[in-house]
DNA sequence: GTTAGCATGTAAGGAGTTACATGATTTT
DNA sequence: AAAATCATGTAACTCCTTACATGCTAAC
């Protein structure tokens, strides 16, 4: 279950429940969604998309396949560039997506899981963003443990840098909890800042056609 | 250059240099060393030790090829299990380490290059640990310069829950800039608490053997 | 003498990157 | 027409993990 690069393509289908959109415009959402220090190329974009269009979550929708005067082309590519080929969530892919976000069990704990899953929060109920963010805590806390006690162990060779990289780890650690704790708290005290009064409730979002 | 996985190999090269080891403790050792939430499994560790090994940057002293009784294992393998592999640095290796240590270069700024340099800063001059210290707060200023941007251009879907999300985000690696700053003053005025005093000064620290 | 824990290793595969190859459209 | 930018895609490679295979020594 929740297969393979699980996170990219749970951000995908996220994306796209919003807008279909082309590859290249996708990325660029993608980078901006999760702050990711990270770069994400075409080469992970592309074959994952390839990917859901074979599992049969997204559709693609190719201008053309060959062929098309000059004129036509202008109508039809809107003001786009060569074939751009937009992609749209199916029946599928919106189910599939609605189920991973639902999710809380240790699969999703993990940096990037919890990342994205955050980033959709607004299409989840409130009982699953406690899930998720407790799930989230407890991992965190059990890495502090770990660290803790290792800490212990090699206290032998410490120099000060050591001992200030491993203060300053289990310091952002710390406050990673207490803000996780923040969120869980305002979450059980009715909602976050004025949240999902009438959004996705559940699994069949099927209603709201995302405009 | 820099090579394959240079963290990891940098990470070895440190703590076979306070005191040779086998590859079962050096493993529990790099998990504490970093306090990363990270596992290091043996897949990843025997390959790079035996890579190190080829290249002549560390030696595997084998207790005994084949053969031994029983009375004379009991005495070399002191309290141990098996035929145990005491890795041990070589010249080269502690030249390479040496010299990778010194590295400033934007290979050394990612997360994990830069926490493996400065959990052996005490081996490593003050010029060079600002030189570190700084390219890596540049790297993380960039990062934010690209969030605060890109968090302008997505601000059309801004639900509460992704603003909280980059909110965040943002303040952690600021957190960690403002971290940097103070390491680099500290580190300008004269060492960080009680410091590198009589420690390596450079490249050529054949003078002292480790005890 | 079996089990538990120490210890070393390999094979397969996942998830991503860089570098390359290509092509269309707009701007200069 | 050239250059820049938008856009899609593939191949090779890196680094790492999981799962497996093995075997020694200590303790029960």
């Amino acid at each position: 279950m929740t297969r393979r690069g699980a996170a990219l393509e749970l951000a995908v289908l996220g994306l796209l429940h919003d807008a279909p959109m082309h590859g290249y415009e996708l990325r660029k959402q993608l980078i901006a969604l999760l702050g990711w220090g990270r770069v994400l190329s075409y080469g992970t974009l592309y074959p994952c998309l390839k990917a859901l269009v074979k599992d049969g979550y997204i559709v693609a929708d190719a201008p053309a396949p060959k062929a098309k005067t000059a004129k036509t082309a202008k109508a039809d590519t809107v003001r786009g560039r060569r074939n751009r080929i937009v992609y749209r969530l199916t029946a599928e892919g919106k189910e599939r997506f609605a189920q991973a976000l639902e999710e809380s069990g240790p699969a999703t704990w993990d940096d990037e899981s919890f990342g994205v899953r955050f980033a959709f929060f607004a299409r989840t109920d409130s009982p699953t963003r406690v899930r998720i963010l407790e799930g989230r805590r407890s991992r965190l806390e059990e890495r502090l443990e770990n660290v803790r006690t290792s800490a212990q162990r090699g206290r032998e060779r410490a120099d000060s840098y050591t001992l200030e990289l491993q203060r300053h780890g289990l310091e952002s650690v710390e406050r990673e909890v207490r803000w996780l704790t923040e969120l869980i708290d305002r979450e059980r005290s009715g909602g976050y800042t004025e949240p999902a009064d009438e959004q996705a409730t559940g699994t069949n979002d099927k209603t709201r056609e995302t405009s």
